[in-house]
DNA sequence: GTGCGGCCTCCCGCTACGTGAGGGTCAACC
DNA sequence: GGTTGACCCTCACGTAGCGGGAGGCCGCAC
């Protein structure tokens, strides 16, 4: 059982190279090794391949599709969601990009010559929507979204370990205070408030009071961060997501 | 009149590097420059430009992209046409891989996991296209035509001096056999049409005797072709044609 | 004349591999 | 059991298409 590379190279139509520098860089390294040391990769593997030619074939640097497909939570179907969704936005732009240049046909048939401006407007318009949402374009996402996949994608080991470290303490700290009966619209959660703020913006993007709220909102939303929350006392989601809020109108007021 | 790199760069959605780039490679450099060095980009740049984004933006490498509008004959209505079918191909490969990205969604909620040929072979089925078919998918013409354009986009002025000559003595020595009274499908006619075919694989490609015999027919149809012949004495181009014929019907017996 | 923005030319760095070199491995076939 | 040929391994250097600075000249305003 397991596929050798020359297999899922020829499988997928990707040179046995890719595969060694996608195990070089760790994007999709094989699930097991002969005692030869040949590669042998599994049934999960060649999904993940899947999913990695797919990012890629869509414009994707690789050290994204790492981060993309690591992210916790993410499953499958999301995946596909997903790649069903930058289709068709692909589809959409390139159609508009053909009209535009039907149009350029009609104007040069027509004798006409475009003026500098309409060269690079008429169908190059695609570029401005390419720089200033891009971003929000492939994600559907924020910039501080995206500011945060590239900086944590380069984090070590070690810096992932400290930031853990550093979270960990902080969402201690607001056990404690919730446990110990401190409102939170107090002086001591606002602080810790203000401390997971500051957090945040070291390890991940610039975190403005604005997003932060948003932040806490979705701690009390999502289950999958409330997970982290609950296990230390049972409503201290909600706690925290209201210190957010406290501290961020005391700020900005 | 004329404009600096800057403003090329902002017109076009592209960085004042990139510019440099183009220019270093030779593929976009500016008409003039001003006594003191800066570069000047004129109207035709501007065009030239736009035909290389949009070239670029369908993958195309900078290396083809300089030697496709380089090309002799080759006018913006025919670039226009050429983009434009390019786009219509690329749309529908997207539009098939949307369709793949369904069923793959389907077979996921229903439980189903793929076979690992079925992974690639239902998404990733436009790979193959892409190697065996690339040529023809993206030129309408034959790998040997990509083999010729990346040859002969590497030759030196002398090269190309050199190549003329030999093409202009083939013809010569056609319009003699012609002129002379010698039957296309004997002996003297074919030897030349076999010392053209020599000259092609020299200088050009791989030139099989069914490309040949293609050659000799699109010498007659193309007017462009026959322009070079034609001069030389009338009914020349159908002479050299049906000589190329014989020669490779006996060759291939 | 002194900024200040724009332009110039090196030149090094990055990504996503291509392309050998030099050398083990494995199944088959004699 | 030896040899052959297809396949595998790890370096390690090369390439395309720029990004991004360093160090320095140009040109126009104040």
């Amino acid at each position: 059982m397991g596929y050798s590379v020359g297999q899922v190279a020829r499988l997928a139509g990707v040179t046995v190279r890719t595969l060694h520098h996608y195990d070089e860089i760790g994007l999709m390294s094989p699930g097991q090794r002969t005692a030869s040391g040949y590669r042998r990769y599994t049934d999960a593997d060649l999904e993940r391949l899947q999913h990695v030619l797919f990012y890629r074939e869509l414009g994707f640097p690789l050290e994204e599709i790492a981060v993309i497909l690591d992210e916790p939570g993410s499953d499958t179907l999301t995946h596909l969601k997903r790649q069903h969704e930058l289709l068709n936005r692909r589809i959409g732009r390139l159609r508009e990009m053909a009209a535009a240049v039907e149009r350029a046909m009609e104007a040069n048939t027509m004798g006409i010559s475009l003026t500098p401006e309409e060269r690079f407007e008429i169908f190059g318009d695609f570029r401005p929507e390419e720089h200033e949402a891009e971003a929000e374009e492939r994600w559907g996402g924020t910039e501080a979204f995206e500011q945060s996949r590239r900086r944590m994608g380069k984090m070590t080991k070690d810096d992932w370990a400290r930031f853990a470290a550093e979270a960990a303490r902080t969402t201690e700290a607001f056990a404690e205070a919730f446990t110990g009966g401190l409102p939170a619209d107090g002086e001591r959660a606002m602080e810790l408030a203000e401390e997971h703020r500051a957090h945040i913006t070291r390890w991940c993007y610039d975190c403005t009071y604005e997003i932060h709220r948003g932040l806490g909102d979705m701690y009390v939303a999502d289950a999958r961060f409330a997970a982290n929350y609950e296990p230390h006392a049972a409503g201290l989601t909600q706690y925290i997501r209201d210190a957010i809020h406290a501290n961020a109108d005391r700020a900005e007021s």
